[in-house]
RNA sequence: GAAGCGGGUCAGGCGAUCGCUGCAGGGAAUUUUCCCUGGAGAGGAAAGUCCGGGCUCCUCAGAACACGGUGGUGGGUAACGCCCACCGUCCGCAAGGAUCGGGAAAGUGCAACAGAAAGUAUACCGCCUUCGCAAGAAGGUAAGGGUGAAACGGUGCGGUAAGAGCGCACCAGCAGAGCAGGCAACUGCUUUGGCUAGGUAAACCCCGCCGGGAGCAAAACCAAGCAGGAAGAAGUGCGAUCUUGUAUCGCCGCGGAUCUGUUCGAUCUGUUACCACUUCCGGGUAGGUUGCUAGAAUUGGCGAGUAAUCGUCAAUCCAGAGAAAUGAUCGUCCGCGACAGAACCCGGCUUAUCGACCCGCUUCCUUU
RNA sequence: GCGGGUGUAGCUCAGUGGUAGAGCACCACGUUGCCAACGUGGCUGUCGAGGGUUCGACUCCCUUCACCCGCU
């Protein structure tokens, strides 16, 4: 059985590697995510989240990222290795865990594919 | 049983699987880290940041004035603008609730419109007297009308030309004195006085009390890294020392900085200037460790106190992240789960909140 | 986390306890062959929300909401 754990040396953590992924500006969304991504040639893939106070109060921001980082945990193995990521997410009223996992697949997957092409 | 008042507790539970963050033990590696086992892991408001402290730094913070805060009395507390008890005032049949609640006979100011008049008063209509044929004029008056949020005591008798505390009686209110109760705020009674003193201090102000500034992005250490530039004021003063100098120390004068503002005062520093100091412009870093959780702590017993709270004994250790930890899926039960997420830590206040349960009390109805 | 500030007409802002104002915008009329400009007149506010003090509150006091700025 695959572990399924999620540590921190697969998360963003510092100022400069959110700022490269972002200039990057390598994105992609839909109705729940906005992704930004950028290879880092590490093996790992790691994320970072960017909620907005938009969403709500600090117990929905809350909710939101650890459904984002649940999907991620559970789907990391099926996504391709070697990518940064800078998950946000985009309307919080339709925001469910489903949804999210749904998305995070889909969406990092054609993001994976656009860097096989160029 | 109905309606209501006050206070308190809880904040979905249980089970399975996969995960997250510290801690303890063991193992692998010995720089990061990884694995196993055990145990812990958001709130009553964690919130707003409205007060008060602890803690840290700032050349220890003094006096007067200013400025800001606070405001019944007594108590509690580390402290408070908080809490408890009591007093006064207002509301409620009651249980109870509300209350920025010192001073208006220190001073100044304000009160639009209306009204005669908005405060050391005054007189529109009216009433009375005199003059006049009359219209009206002069004088007296403040009981009646009218205006206003507010109009200089009320009732009765006397008195008068008409009236008026003008006189008297009672009542209300004010001031002084005495007695009684209370630590006090204050309350009750008696007596004397002059007959009346209006409102507003969340207007200025007066009085009492309190207040140094910044804040964990404080602060300390380690590592890494950069680039400096411009401007500025005031003695060749006096004394001592010996090494006889652009020397050191002291005193005086002067300049600068800090002590929130001013004055005094204090401390530091400079005084012919290389350095340094102050001001301005510019440049670099944005990593790690500590601070970081054992505390005005929690629970229980006993004691003091009307209570807030305090004392004492015993037991317990109960989150410490750092792009930031509590979730996902499934089963099951019920009332189908509100407001809401720690970021240095406490004490309060305020605001948000689906509900459930418990205790004490009031009024009314019924039955006995 | 800490500190500071602002809410008044559609927009930008004034406002000393006594009926809420200015400029721009908008509407109507005039002017013009038409438009702009100009002139005349008009429209527009629960003064961010809720309490309190006061006879009376945009203004004073308390609570609250929203927004903005600064500090590593």
């Amino acid at each position: 059985m695959k572990r399924l754990g999620l540590s921190n040396r697969q998360r963003l953590r510092h100022r400069e590697e959110f700022s490269a992924v972002f200039a990057q500006r390598a994105r992609s969304g839909d109705q729940n995510l906005l992704i930004y991504a950028k290879p880092n040639h590490l093996g790992v893939t790691r994320i970072g989240l960017s909620v907005s106070r938009k969403h709500g109060n600090a117990v929905v921001r809350g909710k939101l990222k650890r459904w984002i980082r649940e999907s991620f945990r559970l789907l990391q193995h099926e996504l391709p290795e070697g990518l940064d990521l800078i998950i946000i997410p985009v309307n919080a009223e339709k925001a469910s865990f489903k949804n999210y996992y749904k998305s995070l697949k889909k969406l990092v997957n054609k993001l994976s594919k656009r860097f096989q092409d160029s």
